[in-house]
DNA sequence: AGGACAAAG
DNA sequence: TCTTCTTTGTCCT
């Protein structure tokens, strides 16, 4: 209640309601076991049992459902050690299916972005949202962002809301754990003592940036809780610890720190990285990895209009195996930075050549361009330009892509779907791309 | 400038 | 036989 300051002429009674604090805020919004959640969308039989989604080649869990938590499945936890047991625990798994998670990601940002004075997209599944209203309004502009998600999508979110980003983050994850308040945690409608009680409960480690090893060394400064990180003083955390740390401090007190992270388009570097699905052992194997690899890091680089100057080709064994480590790794200036795929390939192929040995079992390898900077930014001295970079054959490659499919076309072995080598991504549990290819649209029947 | 490390999702 | 991938930031050299 606004305190009157001064006596003025009294009131008649019953007089003008005095108007609430107009506030404004910072909503995160996040959807509960993301990919879980994806898979449910377009499966009822997944509803209320547990599920997981695996990683590339099915290799570990990345995505668990809150029957999966409850059978005490972590993150992380290597698939083949679960798989004899599933039948068994009622326990079903899919493949990552990113071209769907990409495309439900993209319909419930755009619908976020409509409730928000603005937007910052911050991971797949998460966007931080700017509110305003009363106390009030802000709880029910929460609920009314969750039942629009549903009801559009048919995906579950959690809305935290705060006066900074770590406390909005720190909402949301109350919200999570907390079924009783409906989805949605608004720490300013919430009785200050209980907030103070839950952050004396949660360990520090369940704040955004703060991890298993900073917790450790906080743990050792008597720093347990979220609470008592919180009463920490900043300037011993900034020298103990990081400006990172005394960021999070200040947030947790109410003053923000980290600012709306503008669309950054300089990105500084590109990795097309993957594990095998089986070892690759042989050097005309390896050529045929990076050829594909750097393929769809041009590619990449092409749709958004970067140009590359340096490249990395790397190949390793696995970090598993007893037998003899090897990791190459070759870096090579590119003559002037360009995005053509025969440049990038060629760079990449001939990068590794020498560097593999044969017979070695390497079970993953990658391509990383750097030293990015816009297509077009600085112009470049023509001798220094290759006959087909003047044919835009990136760009041509792109529209074919687009048009017929990512396997139609390529260089070399790239495309040839009929060639397909041994040691590709494997996803033996995949659900449907139901949104995004004509031939796998979902089929509904009316009785 | 660049590598090691930490963190996140 | 089976253990993800990518990006960002800080600290140190």
């Amino acid at each position: 209640m606004p305190k009157t300051a001064t006596p003025g002429p009294a009131l008649p009674w019953p007089g003008p309601a005095p108007a609430p604090a107009q506030l404004h805020r910072i909503a995160l919004v996040d959807v509960n076991s993301f990919y879980v959640s994806c898979e449910r969308a377009f499966d009822p039989a997944l509803a209320g049992i547990p599920v997981v989604v695996l990683s590339n080649n099915d290799g570990c869990v990345v995505a668990r459902s809150d029957e999966a938590k409850a059978l005490g499945i972590k993150t992380g936890e290597p698939w083949f050690k679960l798989a004899d047991a599933a039948p068994r625990l009622g326990l079903v798994q899919r493949s990552s299916n990113y071209e769907l998670y990409g495309d439900l990601s993209s319909r419930v940002m755009e619908l976020l972005g409509r409730y928000a004075l603005w937007q910052e997209v911050y991971s797949i599944d998460e966007s931080f949202l700017g509110l305003a209203g009363t106390a009030a309004e802000l709880d029910a502009q929460g609920a009314d962002i969750r039942a629009a998600v549903a009801r559009h999508t048919g995906l579950p979110v959690c809305v935290g809301i705060g006066t900074t980003k770590t406390l909005a983050k720190f909402a949301n994850r109350i919200a999570k754990q907390n079924k009783h308040l409906g989805g949605v945690c608004n720490l300013d409608t919430m009785d200050p003592d209980v907030v103070e009680t839950i952050m004396s409960r949660v360990p520090v480690t369940g704040l955004w940036g703060v991890g298993a090893k900073l917790g450790k060394r906080l743990h050792a400064l008597g720093i347990r809780s979220v609470a008592d990180l919180k009463a920490a003083d900043p300037a011993l955390i900034r020298s103990r610890f990081s400006v990172t740390l005394q960021r999070t401090v200040l947030e947790l007190n109410g003053t923000s720190c980290l600012p709306l992270e503008e669309e950054r388009a300089d990105r500084q570097q590109l990795i097309f990285s993957r594990s095998f699905s089986a070892p690759v052992t042989t050097a005309a194997e390896m050529r045929q990895v990076m050829s594909i690899y750097a393929q769809q890091a041009a590619a990449r680089l092409e749709r958004e209009g970067q140009h590359a100057r340096v490249l990395t080709a790397y190949a390793g064994t696995s970090h598993f195996s007893q037998k003899a480590a090897s990791f190459p790794s070759v870096t090579v200036r590119l003559q002037s930075p360009t995005s053509d795929p025969v440049v990038l390939t060629r760079a990449a192929v001939g990068a590794l050549e020498d560097s593999i040995v044969e017979g070695v079992p390497y079970t993953k390898a990658g391509v990383m361009l750097s030293g990015l900077s816009d297509a077009g930014a600085q112009p470049v001295f023509d001798e220094f330009v290759s006959a087909h970079e003047h044919r835009h054959l990136g760009e041509l490659l792109g529209k074919v892509a687009d048009k017929y499919g990512a396997a139609s076309i390529g260089l070399g072995l790239a495309g040839l779907s009929s060639a397909k080598p041994d040691w590709t991504m494997s996803r033996k549990f995949s659900s449907p791309r139901y949104t995004t290819e004509w031939e796998e649209l979902p089929v509904v029947k009316a009785c």
